[in-house]
RNA sequence: UGGGGAAUAGUGUAACGGCAGCACGAGUGACUCUGAAUCACUUAGUCUAGGUUCAAAUCCUAGUUCCCCAACCA
């Protein structure tokens, strides 16, 4: 039950108020019912969170229904996704997957019982005429020529629909409400379209196919459905929701609508990610850069993160956008307390310690995880030569920079205190190519001097003869717009895409450790950020993604400085 | 010239006639073997105009702005 003292969304407030009256018998089923058409995105996982969410919080119970009513855009590929990701998601719906496929039997009797009952009749009207006649947002429509066929005439023609008789387009079941009404949902809707097409699940069985109007209501009151929980764009479709059901005599769930989710520099409609993947603007639906599940999943998301990003974001009727930056706070959030840090040169310069003995390796103690003491400590081999990150080096280093530069004295985590005595410079390229350093001995392990020196820095690094080579992929926001669908007139939410989105790093140096790393295990590299290892990894040629970068001071205090 | 919704710090989200709170962001400082994390502090809000009331984000009236709807898509 919930808590005494949180605050609950609207949705929740209607279920406890519901629960309090005992409206449906104490009993909260939800449903979550994804058209198999796309894979699922972070929109999608809102909505996931909020039903299972609410079924879980309240001891009821949430089904998986697709709503499989079209054929022609419908896959079992997506169907496979989609379940994958929700388990992947956290949530389980057991034995309850239904398809709304299930009830056409179902959904044509019905049909046939609307007809009897003079509330449906078969149109004649082609889809352009059935637009003429529908009127516009303010105007009302006409009734159809057709409208008033006996029931007989309907009960043949629509049975004869059924059976294949009529080509695509040239019939449609409607439903008899009025033309005139200002919901344009209730003038006359198509229940039934002819295609003749082969569907996922009921093969040829078909050639008439129910409209998702005459199909969500009737699935949900079938399957007991209390919450009927969608977007607000179906807040227009609730009173023809209200009106099948009433009209069909069947239980009457309620529907209630909420505002989906936007997220800045982000697009969300399935169309535009399917356009991406089909124009190969990004690699696949699992693209790391893309907000899909599968994306973020592949990008080195936890599932965690992701519930906790949708329980932190909440629930309501308002449009809005949402920063990236709290999905990224979210992120970081749950990564720091999960994930192993390791040491990476990303874009390694060579480091020699003039005064290390040649042949020396020694043994450094690292802690795993500073923030979290059980996960152990690793060893990680020290030598005289080393790659460190070229940024941790700056010939003439402004104020405020912590790290190496001529004369400089910083640390090596886990190992010495280290002081630039030299570096070589390619004079044409203007390129640094190495620097030397002299250590001092009594700093092993990172300890700060007898003397009580401080250094202000404290640089990550790999030995050169230990380190591992490794690709890193670095992402950046897939559009330069917050708002990508903001285009001039003309224009199109593509010409906004990000032409840096992807960096790909190949001569990455890594901790000898991450050898044995395997596809999809998490670490933060040390003042870099998270990454993840990519499915493309393999033991010749490890592949990193970077998940999201740490936060990052300097570069604030660096880009105020310009 | 229709109908349905929504308006609270920069972004989200609470407060259901009784102290406008929380999170993210941004800023400042402390701490630090990650310029991370952590900690402290600061910043900034009720769409507008009237009205009811001892008291209004909340109730009433009128406006303004934004979103959705004219697929045989979902």
């Amino acid at each position: 039950m919930p808590k005494p003292n949180s605050s609950t969304d609207f949705i929740r407030a209607i279920v406890e108020e519901d629960m309090r009256t005992n409206k449906w018998g104490g009993k909260v089923h939800t449903r979550f019912p994804p058209e198999p058409n796309g894979y699922l995105h972070i929109g999608h996982a809102k909505s996931i969170c909020l039903n299972f969410g609410i079924a879980q919080q309240y001891d009821g119970l949430c089904n998986l229904r697709f709503d499989d009513t079209n054929p022609v855009k419908e896959e079992q590929e997506y169907i496979d996704a989609i379940k994958e990701d929700i388990r992947w998601l956290g949530f389980d719906w057991e034995d309850r997957e239904y398809y709304a496929s299930d009830y056409f039997h179902q959904l044509y009797d019905w049909a046939v019982q609307m007809i009897r009952a003079g509330q449906a009749y078969v149109c004649d009207l082609d889809p352009e005429q059935t637009r003429e006649y529908r009127g516009t947002l303010t105007e009302s429509g006409k009734n159809s020529p057709y409208r008033d066929r006996s029931v007989e005439e309907n009960l043949n023609l629509f049975e004869r629909m059924k059976a294949g008789e009529f080509p695509d387009g040239t019939r449609t079941l409607r439903a008899k409400i009025d033309m005139a009404a200002a919901n344009l949902n209730l003038r006359d809707p198509v229940m039934y379209r002819i295609i003749h097409a082969n569907h996922h699940r009921t093969g040829d069985e078909w050639c008439i196919y129910p409209m998702y109007d005459f199909t969500h209501g009737q699935s949900d009151s079938i399957e007991g459905i209390t919450h009927s929980i969608c977007t607000l764009e179906f807040e227009n479709h609730r009173p023809l929701y209200d009106w099948y059901i009433e009209a069909l005599g069947i239980y009457h769930p309620q529907q209630i609508e909420f505002a989906r989710l936007n997220l800045t520099y982000t697009v969300m409609s399935k169309r535009r990610l399917l356009e991406l993947v089909e124009e190969k603007l990004v690699s696949g639906w699992d693209d790391p850069r893309m907000p899909t599940v599968c994306g973020l999943r592949r990008r080195g998301y936890s599932p965690a993160a992701i519930r906790n990003f949708c329980k932190v974001i909440g629930v309501a009727k308002m449009d809005s956008t949402i920063d990236i930056q709290l999905l990224e706070h979210c992120l970081r959030e749950d990564l720091n307390k999960h994930s192993n840090r390791v040491m990476a040169a990303m874009r390694p310069l060579k480091l020699v310690i003039d005064n290390y003995p040649e042949d020396l390796v020694e043994e450094m103690e690292a802690t795993n995880n500073p923030n979290d003491p059980s996960a152990g400590t690793r060893t990680v081999p020290f030598s005289r030569e080393l790659y460190i990150e070229r940024d941790d080096f700056r010939e003439d280093p402004p104020k405020k920079f912590f790290r190496l530069g001529p004369g400089r004295e910083v640390r090596l985590r886990y190992g010495y205190f280290v002081t630039c005595t030299d570096f070589i410079k390619d004079e044409k390229t203007g390129e640094i190519t190495e620097i030397h350093c002299t250590y001092d001995p009594q700093t092993r392990g990172g300890e700060s001097p007898p003397d009580g020196r401080k250094v202000k820095g404290t640089i990550h690094w790999v030995s050169a003869a230990h380190a591992k080579r490794a690709e890193v992929r670095l992402y950046d926001h897939l559009f330069t717009k917050d708002n990508p669908n903001d285009v001039p007139e003309e224009g199109d939410f593509k010409d906004n895409l990000n032409p840096n989105s992807l960096e790909i790093l190949s001569d990455c140096l890594v901790e000898p450790s991450l050898a044995t790393a395997a596809v999809g295990d998490r670490f933060q590299f040390e003042r870099q950020g998270y990454f993840c290892v990519d499915p493309n990894s393999t033991s010749k040629k490890l592949v990193f993604n970077r998940t999201v970068s740490l936060r990052d001071s300097w570069a604030k205090i660096e880009k105020k400085g310009e």
